[in-house]
DNA sequence: AAGCCAGTTAACAATTTGATAATATAGATT
DNA sequence: AATCTATATTATCAAATTGTTAACTGGCTT
Protein backbone atom coordinates (compact mmCIF):
# COMPACT_ATOMS: atom_id res chain seq x y z
CA UNK A 1 0.00 0.00 0.00
CA UNK A 2 1.15 3.16 -1.01
CA UNK A 3 0.99 6.13 1.23
CA UNK A 4 -1.50 8.63 -0.06
CA UNK A 5 -0.55 11.97 -1.50
CA UNK A 6 -0.46 15.09 0.61
CA UNK A 7 -1.98 18.32 -0.53
CA UNK A 8 -2.67 21.56 0.97
CA UNK A 9 -5.23 23.49 0.14
CA UNK A 10 -5.23 27.65 1.17
CA UNK A 11 -8.01 29.80 0.26
CA UNK A 12 -10.46 32.28 2.19
CA UNK A 13 -13.29 31.50 1.19
CA UNK A 14 -14.82 28.51 4.06
CA UNK A 15 -17.22 27.19 0.88
CA UNK A 16 -14.65 26.71 -2.00
CA UNK A 17 -12.26 24.98 0.97
CA UNK A 18 -14.98 22.89 1.42
CA UNK A 19 -15.97 21.04 -1.88
CA UNK A 20 -12.22 21.19 -3.26
CA UNK A 21 -11.41 19.32 -0.30
CA UNK A 22 -14.67 16.87 -0.91
CA UNK A 23 -13.49 16.00 -4.12
CA UNK A 24 -9.72 15.66 -2.85
CA UNK A 25 -10.90 13.08 -0.53
CA UNK A 26 -13.07 11.14 -2.77
CA UNK A 27 -10.39 11.04 -5.16
CA UNK A 28 -7.57 9.77 -2.80
CA UNK A 29 -5.81 12.55 -1.52
CA UNK A 30 -4.79 13.45 2.06
CA UNK A 31 -5.97 16.81 2.37
CA UNK A 32 -5.48 20.01 5.11
CA UNK A 33 -6.46 22.76 4.49
CA UNK A 34 -5.51 27.04 5.50
CA UNK A 35 -7.66 29.92 5.71
CA UNK A 36 -4.87 32.20 5.08
CA UNK A 37 -1.31 32.85 3.77
CA UNK A 38 0.32 32.39 7.39
CA UNK A 39 -1.53 29.56 7.90
CA UNK A 40 -0.77 27.73 4.76
CA UNK A 41 3.23 28.38 5.63
CA UNK A 42 2.68 26.71 9.04
CA UNK A 43 0.66 23.30 7.92
CA UNK A 44 3.01 23.50 4.86
CA UNK A 45 6.00 22.81 7.31
CA UNK A 46 4.06 20.63 9.43
CA UNK A 47 2.01 18.49 6.83
CA UNK A 48 5.23 18.81 4.63
CA UNK A 49 2.02 17.89 1.39
CA UNK A 50 3.32 16.85 -2.24
CA UNK A 51 1.29 19.53 -3.79
CA UNK A 52 -0.33 23.03 -2.85
CA UNK A 53 -3.03 24.81 -3.36
CA UNK A 54 -2.55 28.31 -3.20
CA UNK A 55 -5.25 30.72 -3.87
CA UNK A 56 -3.95 34.01 -4.68
CA UNK A 57 -6.36 36.94 -2.89
CA UNK A 58 -5.98 35.85 0.41
CA UNK A 59 -5.51 37.73 4.19
CA UNK A 60 -1.99 37.62 6.06
CA UNK A 61 -0.79 36.41 2.98
CA UNK A 62 -0.99 36.27 -0.70
CA UNK A 63 -0.78 33.23 -2.45
CA UNK A 64 2.16 34.99 -4.23
CA UNK A 65 4.12 35.83 -1.20
CA UNK A 66 3.31 32.10 0.10
CA UNK A 67 4.86 30.63 -3.25
CA UNK A 68 7.84 32.68 -2.99
CA UNK A 69 8.43 31.55 0.53
CA UNK A 70 7.90 28.18 -0.04
CA UNK A 71 10.09 28.65 -3.36
CA UNK A 72 13.19 30.21 -1.18
CA UNK A 73 13.34 26.73 0.51
CA UNK A 74 14.90 23.94 -0.67
CA UNK A 75 12.76 21.20 1.66
CA UNK A 76 9.79 22.20 -0.87
CA UNK A 77 11.89 21.60 -4.09
CA UNK A 78 9.53 19.08 -5.28
CA UNK A 79 6.54 19.98 -3.76
CA UNK A 80 4.11 21.03 -6.43
CA UNK A 81 2.18 24.43 -6.55
CA UNK A 82 -1.26 25.40 -8.23
CA UNK A 83 -1.95 29.00 -8.60
CA UNK A 84 -5.62 29.70 -8.32
CA UNK A 85 -7.14 32.98 -8.25
CA UNK A 86 -10.16 34.82 -10.43
CA UNK A 87 -8.87 37.38 -11.54
CA UNK A 88 -7.53 36.41 -15.42
CA UNK A 89 -5.44 38.70 -16.23
CA UNK A 90 -1.71 38.04 -18.02
CA UNK A 91 0.59 40.17 -15.67
CA UNK A 92 -0.78 37.85 -12.45
CA UNK A 93 -0.53 34.18 -14.78
CA UNK A 94 3.27 34.97 -15.51
CA UNK A 95 4.19 36.34 -12.43
CA UNK A 96 3.01 32.83 -10.73
CA UNK A 97 4.65 30.35 -13.10
CA UNK A 98 7.95 32.96 -12.68
CA UNK A 99 7.62 32.48 -9.01
CA UNK A 100 7.65 28.92 -9.08
CA UNK A 101 4.34 27.86 -9.28
CA UNK A 102 3.76 24.38 -11.45
CA UNK A 103 0.17 25.49 -12.72
CA UNK A 104 -2.14 28.74 -12.43
CA UNK A 105 -5.87 27.87 -13.16
CA UNK A 106 -8.58 31.07 -13.00
CA UNK A 107 -11.72 30.44 -11.19
CA UNK A 108 -14.43 28.86 -11.20
CA UNK A 109 -12.65 25.37 -11.79
CA UNK A 110 -14.68 22.51 -12.08
CA UNK A 111 -13.18 19.79 -9.37
CA UNK A 112 -12.77 17.47 -11.73
CA UNK A 113 -10.57 19.87 -14.23
CA UNK A 114 -8.26 20.66 -10.57
CA UNK A 115 -8.12 16.99 -9.96
CA UNK A 116 -7.14 15.75 -13.71
CA UNK A 117 -4.49 19.09 -13.69
CA UNK A 118 -3.11 17.91 -10.54
CA UNK A 119 -2.65 14.24 -11.71
CA UNK A 120 -1.04 15.49 -14.75
CA UNK A 121 1.41 17.39 -12.43
CA UNK A 122 1.78 14.17 -10.39
CA UNK A 123 2.42 11.73 -13.18
CA UNK A 124 5.46 14.22 -14.74
CA UNK A 125 6.84 14.13 -10.94
CA UNK A 126 7.24 10.47 -10.14
CA UNK A 127 10.11 9.09 -11.52
CA UNK A 128 7.86 6.65 -13.90
CA UNK A 129 11.47 5.41 -15.47
CA UNK A 130 11.20 1.04 -14.78
CA UNK A 131 7.63 1.22 -13.84
CA UNK A 132 5.94 1.31 -17.66
CA UNK A 133 6.59 -2.87 -18.05
CA UNK A 134 5.33 -2.64 -21.95
CA UNK A 135 7.83 -0.88 -23.62
CA UNK A 136 6.90 0.50 -27.16
CA UNK A 137 9.17 1.64 -30.14
CA UNK A 138 7.39 1.88 -33.80
CA UNK A 139 5.72 -1.01 -34.58
CA UNK A 140 7.80 -3.22 -32.16
CA UNK A 141 6.68 -3.97 -28.25
CA UNK A 142 7.83 -5.66 -25.44
CA UNK A 143 5.54 -6.65 -23.45
CA UNK A 144 7.11 -7.62 -19.79
CA UNK A 145 4.42 -9.02 -17.56
CA UNK A 146 3.74 -11.36 -20.36
CA UNK A 147 7.05 -12.07 -21.63
CA UNK A 148 6.15 -11.22 -24.98
CA UNK A 149 7.41 -9.23 -28.15
CA UNK A 150 5.62 -8.38 -31.33
CA UNK A 151 6.50 -6.62 -34.34
CA UNK A 152 4.17 -5.10 -36.47
CA UNK A 153 1.46 -7.03 -34.15
CA UNK A 154 2.75 -10.44 -35.25
CA UNK A 155 3.82 -12.33 -32.22
CA UNK A 156 7.76 -13.64 -32.13
CA UNK A 157 8.24 -16.32 -29.21
CA UNK A 158 12.03 -15.44 -27.38
CA UNK A 159 13.85 -17.74 -24.61
CA UNK A 160 13.96 -16.17 -21.15
CA UNK A 161 17.33 -15.16 -21.60
CA UNK A 162 16.80 -13.21 -25.09
CA UNK A 163 13.94 -11.77 -23.38
CA UNK A 164 15.81 -10.04 -20.69
CA UNK A 165 18.70 -8.94 -22.64
CA UNK A 166 15.96 -7.21 -25.38
CA UNK A 167 14.47 -5.93 -22.65
CA UNK A 168 17.21 -4.87 -20.28
CA UNK A 169 18.51 -2.84 -23.65
CA UNK A 170 15.08 -1.55 -25.03
CA UNK A 171 14.04 0.17 -21.78
CA UNK A 172 16.69 2.46 -22.31
CA UNK A 173 17.36 2.78 -25.99
CA UNK A 174 20.15 3.96 -27.58
CA UNK A 175 22.09 4.13 -24.25
CA UNK A 176 25.07 1.61 -24.54
CA UNK A 177 25.33 -1.23 -22.24
CA UNK A 178 28.51 -2.65 -21.23
CA UNK A 179 29.08 -6.30 -21.34
CA UNK A 180 29.59 -6.26 -17.98
CA UNK A 181 26.37 -4.19 -17.50
CA UNK A 182 24.44 -6.81 -19.32
CA UNK A 183 26.31 -10.15 -17.30
CA UNK A 184 25.05 -8.64 -13.76
CA UNK A 185 21.59 -7.46 -15.25
CA UNK A 186 20.81 -11.06 -17.00
CA UNK A 187 23.00 -13.52 -15.70
CA UNK A 188 23.50 -12.28 -12.47
CA UNK A 189 26.67 -11.15 -10.38
CA UNK A 190 27.71 -14.85 -8.94
CA UNK A 191 27.18 -16.39 -12.79
CA UNK A 192 30.18 -16.51 -15.03
CA UNK A 193 29.57 -17.60 -18.34
CA UNK A 194 31.67 -16.64 -21.57
CA UNK A 195 32.03 -13.84 -23.49
CA UNK A 196 30.44 -15.01 -26.67
CA UNK A 197 27.31 -16.10 -25.03
CA UNK A 198 26.54 -12.67 -25.00
CA UNK A 199 27.21 -12.49 -28.67
CA UNK A 200 25.49 -15.49 -29.38
CA UNK A 201 21.65 -14.25 -27.67
CA UNK A 202 21.91 -10.88 -29.46
CA UNK A 203 22.62 -12.95 -32.69
CA UNK A 204 19.29 -14.83 -31.86
CA UNK A 205 17.48 -11.71 -31.27
CA UNK A 206 18.27 -10.30 -34.25
CA UNK A 207 17.49 -13.42 -36.19
CA UNK A 208 14.20 -14.06 -34.76
CA UNK A 209 13.16 -10.72 -35.25
CA UNK A 210 14.66 -10.38 -38.53
CA UNK A 211 15.89 -6.52 -37.59
CA UNK A 212 18.59 -4.58 -36.47
CA UNK A 213 17.59 -3.27 -33.73
CA UNK A 214 20.22 -3.85 -31.51
CA UNK A 215 23.65 -1.79 -32.23
CA UNK A 216 27.44 -3.13 -31.57
CA UNK A 217 29.57 -0.56 -30.07
CA UNK A 218 32.86 -2.32 -30.47
CA UNK A 219 34.80 -2.34 -27.66
CA UNK A 220 32.27 -0.82 -25.73
CA UNK A 221 29.48 -3.27 -25.52
CA UNK A 222 25.62 -3.14 -27.27
CA UNK A 223 22.76 -0.71 -27.73
CA UNK A 224 18.90 -0.97 -28.80
CA UNK A 225 18.26 1.45 -31.46
CA UNK A 226 15.05 1.34 -33.30
CA UNK B 1 27.18 24.85 -24.86
CA UNK B 2 23.36 23.78 -24.24
CA UNK B 3 21.56 22.73 -27.13
CA UNK B 4 18.35 24.19 -28.01
CA UNK B 5 15.38 22.97 -26.35
CA UNK B 6 13.46 21.58 -29.44
CA UNK B 7 9.28 22.47 -30.07
CA UNK B 8 6.93 21.49 -32.13
CA UNK B 9 3.83 23.00 -33.27
CA UNK B 10 0.77 21.52 -34.99
CA UNK B 11 -2.00 23.59 -35.97
CA UNK B 12 -3.95 24.05 -39.38
CA UNK B 13 -4.40 27.40 -39.06
CA UNK B 14 -1.10 29.02 -40.99
CA UNK B 15 -1.55 32.16 -38.86
CA UNK B 16 -1.25 30.81 -35.59
CA UNK B 17 1.31 28.49 -36.72
CA UNK B 18 3.02 31.67 -37.54
CA UNK B 19 2.74 33.99 -34.13
CA UNK B 20 3.26 31.13 -31.63
CA UNK B 21 6.99 30.26 -33.94
CA UNK B 22 7.82 33.41 -33.76
CA UNK B 23 7.35 33.91 -30.06
CA UNK B 24 9.07 30.37 -29.56
CA UNK B 25 11.78 31.52 -31.67
CA UNK B 26 12.36 34.68 -29.99
CA UNK B 27 12.51 32.60 -26.98
CA UNK B 28 15.28 31.05 -27.93
CA UNK B 29 13.77 27.68 -28.74
CA UNK B 30 14.61 25.55 -31.78
CA UNK B 31 10.78 25.30 -33.68
CA UNK B 32 9.08 23.12 -36.20
CA UNK B 33 6.03 22.73 -37.36
CA UNK B 34 3.10 20.40 -38.53
CA UNK B 35 -0.23 21.62 -40.10
CA UNK B 36 -2.14 18.30 -39.44
CA UNK B 37 -2.26 15.68 -37.15
CA UNK B 38 -0.60 13.13 -39.74
CA UNK B 39 2.70 15.78 -40.48
CA UNK B 40 2.78 16.33 -36.63
CA UNK B 41 3.67 12.11 -36.22
CA UNK B 42 6.01 12.35 -38.86
CA UNK B 43 8.06 15.17 -37.41
CA UNK B 44 8.08 14.10 -33.90
CA UNK B 45 9.35 10.84 -35.55
CA UNK B 46 12.16 13.12 -37.40
CA UNK B 47 13.06 15.73 -35.26
CA UNK B 48 12.33 13.91 -31.61
CA UNK B 49 10.69 17.27 -30.09
CA UNK B 50 11.14 17.86 -26.24
CA UNK B 51 7.85 19.26 -26.54
CA UNK B 52 4.79 19.40 -28.65
CA UNK B 53 1.87 21.50 -28.89
CA UNK B 54 -0.80 20.27 -30.24
CA UNK B 55 -4.36 21.78 -31.53
CA UNK B 56 -6.90 19.12 -31.05
CA UNK B 57 -9.14 20.11 -33.94
CA UNK B 58 -6.78 19.13 -37.19
CA UNK B 59 -7.27 17.58 -40.23
CA UNK B 60 -6.10 13.95 -40.83
CA UNK B 61 -5.90 13.46 -37.07
CA UNK B 62 -6.93 15.12 -34.21
CA UNK B 63 -4.35 16.75 -31.41
CA UNK B 64 -6.16 14.00 -29.26
CA UNK B 65 -5.11 11.12 -32.16
CA UNK B 66 -1.45 12.17 -32.13
CA UNK B 67 -1.33 12.61 -28.09
CA UNK B 68 -2.67 9.19 -27.99
CA UNK B 69 0.08 7.80 -30.55
CA UNK B 70 2.79 9.94 -29.06
CA UNK B 71 2.13 8.06 -25.18
CA UNK B 72 2.11 4.72 -26.55
CA UNK B 73 5.35 4.97 -27.71
CA UNK B 74 7.97 4.84 -25.11
CA UNK B 75 10.43 7.29 -27.21
CA UNK B 76 8.22 9.95 -26.30
CA UNK B 77 7.86 9.10 -22.43
CA UNK B 78 9.74 12.64 -21.49
CA UNK B 79 8.19 14.64 -24.34
CA UNK B 80 5.99 17.14 -23.31
CA UNK B 81 2.58 17.64 -24.59
CA UNK B 82 0.71 20.67 -24.73
CA UNK B 83 -3.14 20.85 -25.71
CA UNK B 84 -4.89 23.72 -27.76
CA UNK B 85 -8.07 23.96 -28.16
CA UNK B 86 -10.75 26.95 -28.50
CA UNK B 87 -13.58 24.99 -27.40
CA UNK B 88 -13.36 25.02 -23.24
CA UNK B 89 -15.55 21.97 -22.46
CA UNK B 90 -14.87 20.15 -19.11
CA UNK B 91 -15.06 16.46 -20.74
CA UNK B 92 -11.79 17.44 -23.64
CA UNK B 93 -10.20 18.97 -20.83
CA UNK B 94 -10.09 15.84 -18.81
CA UNK B 95 -9.88 13.42 -22.06
CA UNK B 96 -6.73 15.58 -23.41
CA UNK B 97 -4.86 15.40 -19.46
CA UNK B 98 -5.55 11.18 -19.13
CA UNK B 99 -4.30 10.74 -22.40
CA UNK B 100 -1.14 11.60 -21.65
CA UNK B 101 -1.39 16.06 -22.08
CA UNK B 102 0.62 17.98 -19.93
CA UNK B 103 -1.04 20.82 -20.30
CA UNK B 104 -4.63 21.99 -21.76
CA UNK B 105 -4.98 25.57 -22.44
CA UNK B 106 -7.80 27.19 -24.17
CA UNK B 107 -7.46 30.09 -26.97
CA UNK B 108 -7.29 32.27 -27.10
CA UNK B 109 -3.50 32.25 -25.71
CA UNK B 110 -1.05 34.98 -24.82
CA UNK B 111 2.17 34.29 -26.64
CA UNK B 112 3.56 34.74 -23.37
CA UNK B 113 1.52 32.94 -21.38
CA UNK B 114 2.13 30.13 -23.41
CA UNK B 115 5.92 30.35 -23.33
CA UNK B 116 5.84 30.88 -19.51
CA UNK B 117 3.63 27.31 -18.79
CA UNK B 118 6.00 25.52 -21.23
CA UNK B 119 9.22 27.08 -19.53
CA UNK B 120 7.46 26.17 -15.92
CA UNK B 121 7.03 22.53 -17.24
CA UNK B 122 10.24 22.43 -18.22
CA UNK B 123 11.47 23.53 -14.75
CA UNK B 124 10.01 20.26 -13.34
CA UNK B 125 10.91 18.16 -16.22
CA UNK B 126 14.83 19.31 -16.28
CA UNK B 127 15.88 17.47 -12.99
CA UNK B 128 15.30 13.80 -14.51
CA UNK B 129 16.88 14.39 -17.51
CA UNK B 130 20.30 16.53 -16.33
CA UNK B 131 22.20 12.82 -15.79
CA UNK B 132 23.05 12.55 -19.33
CA UNK B 133 27.09 13.28 -20.14
CA UNK B 134 26.70 15.20 -23.14
CA UNK B 135 28.69 17.72 -24.58
CA UNK B 136 27.14 19.63 -27.15
CA UNK B 137 29.17 22.38 -28.97
CA UNK B 138 27.55 24.54 -31.78
CA UNK B 139 25.96 21.79 -34.13
CA UNK B 140 28.16 19.03 -32.50
CA UNK B 141 26.85 16.69 -29.66
CA UNK B 142 28.97 14.29 -28.29
CA UNK B 143 27.21 11.66 -25.77
CA UNK B 144 29.13 9.44 -23.66
CA UNK B 145 26.24 6.92 -22.37
CA UNK B 146 25.11 6.37 -25.88
CA UNK B 147 28.83 6.84 -27.47
CA UNK B 148 27.71 8.76 -29.67
CA UNK B 149 28.80 11.40 -32.26
CA UNK B 150 26.16 13.69 -34.03
CA UNK B 151 27.17 16.52 -36.06
CA UNK B 152 24.16 18.61 -37.65
CA UNK B 153 22.13 15.61 -37.01
CA UNK B 154 24.09 13.57 -38.94
CA UNK B 155 25.39 10.48 -36.93
CA UNK B 156 29.04 9.82 -37.48
CA UNK B 157 30.43 6.26 -35.92
CA UNK B 158 34.16 7.10 -34.22
CA UNK B 159 35.63 3.69 -32.86
CA UNK B 160 36.86 3.95 -29.18
CA UNK B 161 39.99 5.11 -28.58
CA UNK B 162 38.57 8.10 -31.52
CA UNK B 163 35.59 8.64 -29.50
CA UNK B 164 37.33 8.75 -25.75
CA UNK B 165 40.21 10.96 -27.27
CA UNK B 166 37.53 13.46 -28.91
CA UNK B 167 35.08 13.20 -25.68
CA UNK B 168 38.26 14.28 -23.73
CA UNK B 169 39.32 16.78 -26.07
CA UNK B 170 35.63 18.18 -26.25
CA UNK B 171 35.10 18.47 -22.64
CA UNK B 172 37.58 21.22 -21.68
CA UNK B 173 37.17 23.29 -25.19
CA UNK B 174 39.85 25.94 -25.35
CA UNK B 175 42.28 23.84 -23.06
CA UNK B 176 45.37 22.92 -24.64
CA UNK B 177 46.63 19.03 -23.74
CA UNK B 178 50.06 17.94 -23.69
CA UNK B 179 50.59 14.54 -25.18
CA UNK B 180 51.36 13.07 -21.99
CA UNK B 181 48.07 14.05 -20.48
CA UNK B 182 46.37 12.30 -23.82
CA UNK B 183 48.28 9.27 -23.01
CA UNK B 184 47.46 8.73 -19.60
CA UNK B 185 43.71 9.63 -19.67
CA UNK B 186 43.14 7.78 -22.87
CA UNK B 187 45.21 5.05 -23.14
CA UNK B 188 46.38 4.56 -19.30
CA UNK B 189 49.13 5.25 -17.08
CA UNK B 190 50.57 1.48 -17.79
CA UNK B 191 50.40 1.35 -21.54
CA UNK B 192 52.84 2.39 -23.79
CA UNK B 193 52.87 3.75 -27.25
CA UNK B 194 54.79 5.77 -29.39
CA UNK B 195 53.90 9.33 -30.12
CA UNK B 196 53.14 9.45 -33.48
CA UNK B 197 49.39 7.04 -32.20
CA UNK B 198 48.06 10.20 -31.53
CA UNK B 199 48.57 12.01 -34.56
CA UNK B 200 46.81 9.21 -36.35
CA UNK B 201 44.27 8.85 -34.15
CA UNK B 202 43.23 12.91 -34.29
CA UNK B 203 43.73 12.52 -37.85
CA UNK B 204 41.37 10.01 -37.96
CA UNK B 205 38.63 12.21 -35.99
CA UNK B 206 39.09 15.01 -38.36
CA UNK B 207 38.48 13.18 -41.47
CA UNK B 208 35.35 11.55 -39.88
CA UNK B 209 33.97 14.62 -38.60
CA UNK B 210 35.09 16.75 -41.41
CA UNK B 211 35.47 19.55 -39.81
CA UNK B 212 38.57 20.82 -38.11
CA UNK B 213 37.75 21.30 -34.63
CA UNK B 214 40.85 19.84 -32.96
CA UNK B 215 43.68 22.34 -33.20
CA UNK B 216 47.31 21.62 -33.09
CA UNK B 217 49.22 23.32 -30.67
CA UNK B 218 52.58 22.47 -31.85
CA UNK B 219 55.48 21.64 -29.24
CA UNK B 220 52.12 21.34 -27.06
CA UNK B 221 49.91 19.51 -27.48
CA UNK B 222 46.25 19.63 -28.66
CA UNK B 223 42.88 21.46 -27.87
CA UNK B 224 39.84 21.14 -28.59
CA UNK B 225 38.13 24.46 -30.62
CA UNK B 226 35.09 24.82 -32.46
C1' DA C 1 14.83 -44.06 -23.24
C1' DA C 2 14.34 -40.79 -26.94
C1' DG C 3 13.50 -36.24 -28.23
C1' DC C 4 13.38 -31.47 -27.55
C1' DC C 5 14.80 -27.02 -25.99
C1' DA C 6 17.25 -23.26 -23.63
C1' DG C 7 21.55 -22.14 -22.44
C1' DT C 8 26.25 -22.48 -22.87
C1' DT C 9 30.66 -23.29 -24.90
C1' DA C 10 34.35 -24.13 -28.23
C1' DA C 11 36.34 -23.35 -32.51
C1' DC C 12 36.96 -20.69 -36.19
C1' DA C 13 35.84 -16.85 -39.52
C1' DA C 14 35.17 -12.12 -40.33
C1' DT C 15 35.73 -7.70 -39.10
C1' DT C 16 37.38 -3.73 -36.85
C1' DT C 17 40.63 -1.40 -34.37
C1' DG C 18 45.06 0.13 -32.89
C1' DA C 19 49.99 0.75 -33.32
C1' DT C 20 53.97 1.30 -35.93
C1' DA C 21 57.04 2.47 -39.53
C1' DA C 22 58.07 5.01 -43.44
C1' DT C 23 57.55 9.03 -45.75
C1' DA C 24 55.80 13.68 -46.62
C1' DT C 25 54.86 18.26 -45.17
C1' DA C 26 54.81 22.55 -42.53
C1' DG C 27 56.87 25.86 -39.77
C1' DA C 28 60.65 27.74 -37.48
C1' DT C 29 65.66 28.69 -37.19
C1' DT C 30 70.01 29.48 -38.81
C1' DA D 1 67.98 28.24 -49.10
C1' DA D 2 69.38 24.70 -46.10
C1' DT D 3 68.40 22.60 -41.95
C1' DC D 4 65.99 21.07 -38.13
C1' DT D 5 61.97 19.71 -35.57
C1' DA D 6 57.29 18.53 -34.89
C1' DT D 7 53.37 17.00 -36.92
C1' DA D 8 50.57 14.90 -40.93
C1' DT D 9 49.72 11.22 -43.87
C1' DT D 10 49.59 6.73 -45.59
C1' DA D 11 50.07 1.89 -45.77
C1' DT D 12 50.69 -2.17 -43.41
C1' DC D 13 50.42 -5.58 -40.02
C1' DA D 14 49.20 -7.35 -35.48
C1' DA D 15 45.87 -7.55 -32.00
C1' DA D 16 41.46 -7.26 -30.23
C1' DT D 17 36.75 -7.94 -30.75
C1' DT D 18 32.74 -9.78 -32.45
C1' DG D 19 29.96 -12.98 -35.59
C1' DT D 20 28.77 -17.56 -36.80
C1' DT D 21 28.17 -22.30 -36.60
C1' DA D 22 27.92 -26.50 -34.52
C1' DA D 23 28.30 -29.29 -30.70
C1' DC D 24 27.50 -30.25 -25.82
C1' DT D 25 24.79 -30.20 -21.36
C1' DG D 26 21.08 -30.71 -18.26
C1' DG D 27 16.33 -30.37 -17.45
C1' DC D 28 11.91 -31.48 -19.02
C1' DT D 29 8.42 -33.81 -21.84
C1' DT D 30 6.70 -37.57 -24.32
Amino acid sequence: MEAPIKILIADDEADILEIISFHLIKAGFEVHTAKDGSEAIEKANTYAPDCIILDIMMPKRTGFEVCEYLRSNTQFDKTLIVLLTALNDEASHIKGLELGGDDFITKPISPKVLISRISALFRRLQPSVGQNKVINCNDLSIDLTQYKTTLKGVNYVLAKKEFELLYLLAAQPGRVFLRGEILSQVWGNDVIVGDRTIDVHIRKIRAKLGIDCITTVKGVGYKFDY
